[in-house]
DNA sequence: CTCGCTATTCGGTGTTGCTAGGTACTAGTA
DNA sequence: TACTAGTACCTAGCAACACCGAATAGCGAG
């Protein structure tokens, strides 16, 4: 896509990480086959691979080794009772900023 | 606020004061003010200033000395086309990034 | 046995917002 | 005069995050 979107997805796709994890446990090259799916186009792997660690660091998520029969085992992400929390604020903060941004782009900034 | 603003900020802020120049021309130290009025209470006076730097540097904006009668001389910002073009397109990244998340937070991943 | 797919890791880079100051001009006040 | 506060702008160094490119490793197909 473009430096945009590259620079827009700072601080929102942690966020968007926890939520897939919030639906369901999944692992790195899973998630990012996932976000290319969705139209994040070109996602960099490393990026979701570091992001992983960032969060397994932080305590949000809980982590095990399950073997894959095509290539080295896997790393299944899934969220915790620390992560669930975070994940809420984390919708908090978004909901603030779109809720400015909306109102920026219909109303233009009140005089 | 938090670090979470902080980062989610990081792509969008360019985007919300080309939006606030949009609307109107406007000056650092005003745009910072407006801001926190807005809710971004910590928003830093410096990180405004650079930015408005930045989108000098990119030809997105006119700049126009204006005097004041308490202080130093305004450096009065205001959107020239091709601010506008990248207004539009950073409003279509927004909309492309908001639909994704909104979608995600209410299904969640589609399994 | 090499190619391609699965799966993870790592070092270095660029952009961005923050911290924490400093400069400069005006007006009020002790 | 000297000080304080409000207006207005600028800068250097820092931390976080996404990117790029490459490496490692296991398995199956040709």
């Amino acid at each position: 896509m473009g430096k945009l979107v590259t620079e827009m997805l700072k601080g929102t796709l942690e966020g968007i990480v926890l939520a897939v994890l919030g639906g369901r446990p999944a692992y790195g090259y899973e998630i990012t086959a996932w976000l290319r799916d969705q139209g994040f186009s070109d996602i960099a792997e490393g990026t979701v691979y570091a992001l992983l660690v960032r969060i397994e660091q932080r305590g949000l998520v809980d982590v095990r080794k399950v073997p894959s029969e095509k290539g080295p085992p896997r790393k299944v992400y899934s969220l915790n009772a620390q992560g669930q929390a975070y994940l809420e604020e984390f919708w908090r903060t978004w909901s603030f900023l779109a809720e400015r941004l909306e109102q920026l782009r219909e109303e233009g900034p009140q005089t």
